[in-house]
DNA sequence: AAATTAGTTGACCGGTCGGTCAAGTCAAGG
DNA sequence: CCTTGACTTGACCGACCGGTCAACTAATTT
């Protein structure tokens, strides 16, 4: 009686893996159990429905990431610098997947939200929020670039939801080309889209 | 013996709209035949198999698409211009998609891409091949800009890539929080990522 | 020790999936 | 006029889909 979530993290977690792999629609209950060795009338005493496992994967797989986001964006960095680590993250982590799995996946958020927000409304919120999880690490550190006089004064929040909107484009375009490219001169065009005085933006 | 296409020509448009609407997965070979109006004989007769037929839609649409972006981006309006004239297209397209079916769809180019990039290497190559048609447009009204001094020179591929690279962003931010915000100040955002001199850029 | 409970198991369901096929229609070309 | 070949039709296929269920196990509570 205490397996401690076991089965069910296990279901989490193998799910999250393979939708990132393929895609939603793709992966098949079976498919998940099968690789998460659990046995499908399990699945459903867990979760109602594959959408609602999809919905808590993607809840869990926040969770899992948000301890190295807390460390990219410390505000005991600068603000540019917690941003270049970001880019660095970004294409290191799809330098990996393209080293492993042949292809570049991108990022599961994006890949869910633009398969399913028409289809599925719950994880299409989920997408949402998660999306406003990000974009909160990008706006304190667009504010305390602000005020450093680094960067050019505005809406913060606009600022950074305009940044993560490139770092979503650059993902998907490097998914369909199938090329590090996009990602590579990502810090550049951060600099420019924020107006960054690059004089004074010497760490 | 002469139907002209026809029923080749609306398996077509049918596919290519229901994927748009909800997502390759989604949308069975039944569904398509169905409202086309073809049994699904036919639809064997013409294409081998869902994905080829797909491969043949993507091409179609762009087909179809092209005339207005050759008006958009057509090289007797001043370049920044022509940018300035696809913010606002896109912005109209999917402001309609929003009226129309109550949801933001983005573009099928990436709702494709995304879900199956990573599944089945035509459907990304024909993707990948049109984000390049897509980048040239870019790239030209930009190398035109540079001419003329109002942007900052450079390589002008790799600046069309990073500007095609926000559009992508924004619309896929748009689609998942369902919003048209992001897609409002595109123009702006461009600018900056160019870097426009705007003193000199009003046209 | 009895009752309760969370979790497990494997058989089962109707419907739908992508795809096949043989038989037919019908207009053009020899 | 008769063959040819592009196109149509509807029945059919096995596999798999998401989801259900009743029986079972074993630790916890009372």
């Amino acid at each position: 009686m205490r397996p401690e979530c076991e089965s069910k993290c296990r279901l989490l977690r193998t799910a999250m893996e393979l939708i990132w792999e393929s895609s939603y629609g793709a992966v098949s209950v079976d498919d998940i159990c099968r690789k998460a060795e659990v046995k499908k009338g399990s699945f459903y005493h867990f979760f109602p429905s594959k959408a609602d496992l999809t919905v808590a994967a993607m809840e869990a797989d926040w969770k899992a990431k948000q301890p190295d986001l807390d460390a990219i964006f410390s505000p005991q960095l600068p603000p540019l610098k917690r941003l270049e680590r970001y880019c660095q993250n970004v294409l290191e982590c799809q330098r990996q997947t393209l080293a492993t799995h042949g292809k570049i996946l991108g990022c599961p958020m994006m890949t869910l939200g633009a398969e399913l927000s028409t289809q599925e409304e719950t994880i299409r919120a989920k997408a949402a929020e998660i999306v406003g999880r990000y974009v909160r690490y990008f706006e304190s550190a667009i504010r305390d670039a602000q005020a450093e006089g680094i960067v050019a004064s505005g809406d913060a929040r606009e600022a950074a939801e305009r940044v993560f909107s490139l770092f979503q484009g650059a993902l998907l375009q490097a998914k369909i080309l199938n090329e590090l490219t996009p990602l590579e001169d990502l810090h550049k065009s951060l600099h420019r889209l924020l107006e960054v005085r690059e004089e004074t933006a010497v760490t």
